[in-house]
DNA sequence: TATGAATGAGGCTTCATTCAT
DNA sequence: TATGAATGAAGCCTCATTCAT
């Protein structure tokens, strides 16, 4: 008996997760989400459009949490760009690390799906973007930041640094430590490789 | 008129890679291969074992380039280590600029593909990557990189920034324009955003 | 509409039988048997797990069925052994040639079969093997059958021979009546050819 | 270097009967059979029709071969009826059992080729079946066997047992050895099994 | 005759989606 | 809403046969 409504609808969300995830959202049957989620297979298109729909849905309220954790961060005054920066980059981290099959998904399936789905994929996930790019444009103009960095450029380094580093920890956690991860990333990013003593 | 041998082969990897790239692995389907290669779908059988096997032969022609392109930078004594790096970066842009579906199929394919089927995965790909962790190795022990980098998250944060801006190149090329990515890249990997003065 | 459960299983167990009993197993293909039984392709697959199965299941109906009923025979203490084989003799010709098609696959895809898939073949075909057994074991010990006859030699002996009289008379039902066949049949295994006098 | 004309045809005969006893006729496949041949997949076609055809060989020139053994014995003066008969029995288990894969495709493919291909299945086996009517006719003229027997019934009835017991032989040969078989069979086909003492 | 790469029709099976209940 | 049996379009792959050499 379920508690309240609306709980099919996460069942499934959840499941999907876990095996897209495990499987791949290709290679993911409805049939084994439905199963998965405790659902008749049949349900899963009351709460869905389809399993593409599955997979935006995700994406949508990935994007959502992480868009409205930043939106605070970003507003904050009482901290300079370079620590926003690395505040995000940290909640970045401990939002996938929390939940390891959303990594997963996250790194193999969105790059994929926003090419194919440009139009219906999340606002959020824009939106978010835009907070970076805000970001790095106040640390150019406070001088905090190399004035010549492209912030474009810069967003989509950044981002697709840590999502091979999040899914070289999905795959091995214990050659890849979290924390040994973000330090390195951390360093990398805010004096690059170069030894310039 | 039978085409000389070879070139069937060829054909179908050229054109399973332009496939690939416009609507992506999974959806790509053996009869549009043949067609585009101009040879029926049976012949692809003859070449390679399955729709898979076209796939890991793409990498892994891609990787044993790759590799003996890289190897030659990373033996060569007259320049140091950062850069090697940046040759190494040069010539990775280079490659995959020149055959934007290529760029393409590496972007968005190989990550699955090597979570899918690490065992049969080109070999070069990861002599490839000891070449890249020598070669850091070799920069932290001269004192031209900083000591405290870890060479495996180094290399896996490269490869992400590298990987996310050739996507991004290769979906918009007006907004992300070579000269552009390779300038930002390079800035940002040897030095970082931080504004030291 | 929906059709009642069980019947569509069914549906597709008697069209496959009829499709298989005309051109054979191997040429017969699951869309025809789709189409025989009034069901969709796919629904094929919700019943059985492949082709091959619907065969197996042929027969595992047909074997259980035939063991069933020859057990109570078996188990009759009234009549003696000889008496056993002919009624057991009996009613495996009315079993199949109340079923001319059952009677074709039966004589056409059982031993390929059995050769192929010995270990999923139906279980109760041992079990109406056994029973043969222990009737013949039963005679030879009360002296009503040569002692000197091999009883598994006995059982391969009388089925191949009925084996292909029944597909003499699925052939050719004219030229082969029934009785006569049974008659001689029965003739030939009591006393064999020879005109003793 | 081949010795002489016509060896290629016969290589392809003997690794068909090899192959299909092997697998089955219609899971063989004229790929394996030409490698099995030391031959291109395009030589089987100079020398057959196409597959089916070469399955219409092997029983030709099988049956061709027990005619003209049999042909001898049938004319033989100086034996009786019930002697020619065991004769034949004796020559029939002697030539399969001296060839088990031609044993193992007479067994499994003749039924259902015969049933297909009646037109242009060789002659020969129906001139063999012709001779056995003529020795058993024989047979019921002299008085030495029973002149109530159908001769095309007890033709089928002894051909259906033999084939049967041979596939039990090739199936288990340690379980059914030729000599218990061939002793049994004989005694069954002569007295049956009452002991009519 | 001999070859074996090339062909392409065809079959089995899968699985996202529907719909009667 | 919830179900899950039923659907049937679609795709991978096989393999008998051909044919240019």
């Amino acid at each position: 008996m379920r508690i309240k409504e609306g709980d099919k609808r996460n069942d499934i969300l959840l499941a999907s997760t876990r095996i897209f995830a495990k499987v791949g959202y290709h290679k993911s049957k409805v049939a084994s989400i439905a199963e998965e989620a405790n659902v008749a297979t049949g349900s899963v298109y009351v709460y869905f459009k389809n399993k593409e729909d599955i997979l935006l849905q995700i994406f949508e309220e990935l994007w959502k949490k992480l868009y409205n954790e930043f939106k605070s961060i970003s507003l904050d005054t009482s901290i300079d760009s370079p620590q926003k920066i690395e505040q995000m980059t940290e909640l970045f981290f401990e939002h996938f690390t929390a939940d390891i099959d959303l990594a997963k998904v996250f790194v193999n399936e969105q790059t994929q799906l926003l090419n194919d789905q440009m139009i219906q994929f999340s606002r959020y996930y824009y939106k978010f973007l835009d907070l970076g790019r805000d970001i790095v444009e106040e640390g150019k103009l406070s001088g905090s930041i190399y004035s010549n960095i492209d912030v474009d450029i810069f967003r989509h380094f950044i981002l697709g640094a840590i999502r091979n580093l999040l899914n070289q920890w999905a795959v091995e956690p214990d050659k890849f430590p979290l924390d040994k991860i973000k330090t390195n990333f951390k360093s990398l990013i805010k004096h690059g490789i170069l030894n310039s003593k």
